[in-house]
Formats: C-alpha cells, structure tokens, sequence
DNA sequence: TTCACCCGTTCTGTATACATTGATCAACAA
DNA sequence: TTGTTGATCAATGTATACAGAACGGGTGAA
C-alpha cells in the first residue's frame, strides 16, 4: 500500500474516499472524467473493494455520478442543472439565515464577525486562496449559528457540491472585494435578528452569487 | 435468492437497500436496532458484498448510522435532534410547496389528485399499509412538481429518514382519516397557485405533523 | 460505403476466502 | 470484591476469483 494513502491509520477505503476528494476539488480530475475501479485500485495499490467503497460514497455525496452507460464519473452539470441545484443551495441559505437570525447568541455573532473580518482581510490583500477559507468559514458559522446541526450538514453538504462552480467566480481581486461587501450587507441582515430581514438579505445574496455563478459557468 | 427481492430487475445491492427501506419505514426494523452483515446476508440469501453496499448507501442518506461499537444501528434520534430534523423537514418542504404552487401543470394536479384519492381511501378503509404507500406517493407527487429534481430528492431523502419516526403516529384508523382530511387542505392550498398560501398551508401541516410525531415518540 | 451482427475484450456485480480489529469473558492478582 | 490482563471469538475490512453484461472492432452482405 501506497504509505501516502496510509499515512493516517484509516481504514482503506476512507483514504482512497479522502484521496480522491481532494483530487476532485484540486480539479486533478475534472467534471466529466471517468473513473474505473482497476485502475483506481493499481493507482492506490489496493484491491477493487476499499476502492468501490470509496466510489459508493462519494456517488451518495453526489461528487460522483452513476454514467449513463457504465462506470462512475465526476459530477458535471449541465447549466440548467446548475440553477437548479443552486435553486435548491438557495431555499436552504435563506431558511438557514432567517432561523440563525431567531437564535443569534453574542458568541456566534462574534464568530461571524470574526469570520467576516478575515474576508475583508483576504480580499484587500487579494489573497485568493485565504479568502475562499475565510468564505467558507463565515459561511459555515452561520450555518452552526442556527443552532440545528442537520440543517447545518444540509447547507454544507451543498456547498461542498457547487464549490467547484461557485470558486470559478472569485477570478479577480475585485471580485473578493464585491463578495466581502456583499457579506457586510448580509451579517448587518442577520443582525437585524427580524427573520423577513435577514431571509431577504440572504435571497439578494444568493440571487447575485448565483447569477454570478452561472456568468463563470 | 428470494424471489420477493429479485422480483425487479435490479442489482442485488439496490434490492437489498430498497427490502431494507420498506422494513424501517415501515417500522419493522425499528430505531436503535443493531443490523450485522452476515446476518443479513443469510436472511437474502446473498453473499455480504451486495449487503454491504446496501448498509452503505443507507448509511450515507442517514437512514443508518455507524454504532458507538462496531456495526451499523438503524438511526434513533433524542427528541431534540428529531425536532431538529423535523425543523430541517419542514423548510424544504415549505419551499417544496412555494415552487410546486409556481409551476403547477395540469399533468401534476392531475397526479397530486389521484394520489389524495388513494389515501382517502386507504383511510376510510382503515388500511394503514395502503395508506402509508399512497401518503408517500401524495408527498413525492408534490416534490416532483417542483420541477426541480434535486429539490425533489432532497424532500425524499428527509422523509425515508423521518419514516419510521412519522409511521408512529398512524395507529388507528382516525389517524389515518384525520391525515387525509390535512392533505385536502394541503392540497388546496398549492393548487390555490399563490406562493404565500401554499407555503402557509404547507407550514401549518408540517407543524400540525411534526407535534403528532412528537407525541407518538 | 454503410449497416448489421458476431466475437473478443473489458468492466462491473457477486461470491468466497483470508486478515485484522475490537469486544467479551475468564482468570489472576491486588 | 474489583481491576487488569490476556485469550478467544465474532464481526468487519480487504483480497481475489468468477460470471455476466456492455462496449468496440472487425467482417460480411446489401
């Protein structure tokens, strides 16, 4: 076994899960590409089974798709799939931040504020790849702010889906700036604690970043 | 291998995952129940590779959850963290209903209608399997309508984990009856084409079916 | 030239065997 | 009596083998 798969005591078929994930979001293998479970099992130099394992999971993460024929491949969307599946990502960010805004504690509005400063921060240094961490993070904290962990799973259970899609946007340095204002409007939404506020501001957020998605795209 | 699970044509895998389904919705297997693979595998009368696919896939939609110990346990839920995942429930299908009432064609009515027929009749016949089909086929109908597949599959997935938590509270005959009369109104409601009625209607049958399984759990 | 059919190849689906881990229980010592 | 340790066993993790189905190429006929 390769020992960089094995570096961590995983069981296999988890590390193969990770290494491929990874592989994915690096765009190493991109949307579309076919995946086969010999070859997959030579590379990993394990046997078929960890590797169908590895394949099941990420299929039910939907970060790969059953093809048409046969065979596994990584997910592409058509553009109309897209919108709908940002439709979707759309109707769970609102109902996310009407409800964060119902049960705002000091603590998690700070941790958002904290999140968002390191937004800004990234963004004026243009500093892609701190930015996009800092997104996430901000994101993620108002998430955890509804106080619902399966909502919260649901919310980035989506983003780990349209990430790929929603990076291709943040090409200039003034894109991260025009998405760290965009977050200023949204926070002061939620701060509002009003849920109309605060699930209007994330339906102007989220209508802006999808159209801008769907530009990239 | 049994002929009920071969019936269709599918790969045993699915066969087994769908077998599988049916029994924990239905409240045959029930919450906390611990499941083993070969046990399994001899009940099927299949080896424990198609088995084991099974437990993963239900395992990745929540239906399953991997044991403190070894071994995979149908999920079983606090109160709290199933009014949790009824919260979560109850958003998607709010926005289930709002787009359904959008983008309601004569085909989708038609098929909303002739599924509420089969519940009523379910109920007045006190046949609690029948009804407990026809209700999902009612739900799924309207998760369709949205037009919108990964919405659809989204409100599926919440109510094949939720199943066994919801089937509780259909023990007598008025449950059933009581049940129908709401999916008349419901209905009403998204046919009323207006997006603030429907997700009203929706959000009040949601409530009025989430204190139900409260109280019969 | 083109279409259809057949055959070889390749991949997935399933079965089975082997390895390894984790749990249970008994025995012994404190 | 209780805690710890070791052995045993059962269940999972992994490998390999086999069967069946699908893709591709090539050959033949129209």
């Amino acid at each position: 076994m390769t020992e960089a798969v094995q570096a961590q005591k995983l069981p296999l078929a988890r590390a193969i899960e990770a290494e491929l994930v990874a592989d994915i979001s690096a765009g190493v293998l991109e949307p579309g590409h076919r995946l086969d479970e010999v070859t997959l099992a030579q590379r990993f130099g394990a046997s078929r089974t960890p590797v169908r394992e590895a394949l099941l999971r990420l299929a039910a993460q939907g970060i790969l798709v059953e093809g048409e024929r046969r065979g596994m491949r990584v997910a592409e969307y058509t553009r109309e799939q897209l919108s709908q599946i940002f439709e979707a990502m759309h109707e769970i960010e609102i109902a996310c931040a009407r409800i964060a805004a119902q049960r705002l504690t000091l603590l998690t509005r700070i941790e958002i504020e904290a999140a968002q400063q390191e937004c800004v921060r990234a963004a004026e240094q243009g500093d892609r790849a701190a930015f996009l961490h800092a997104n996430e993070v901000f994101h993620q904290t108002i998430y955890r702010a509804t106080g619902n962990p399966f909502m919260a799973e649901l919310a980035a259970d989506f983003r780990r889906r349209t990430g790929p899609f929603r990076a291709r946007k943040f090409a200039e340095k003034r894109d991260l700036i025009a998405a760290a204002k965009a977050h200023d409007r949204l926070m002061r939404d939620i701060f509002s604690k009003d849920s109309a506020t605060a699930s209007n501001g994330m339906m102007a957020y989220m209508t802006d970043s999808l159209s801008k998605a769907l530009a990239a795209n």
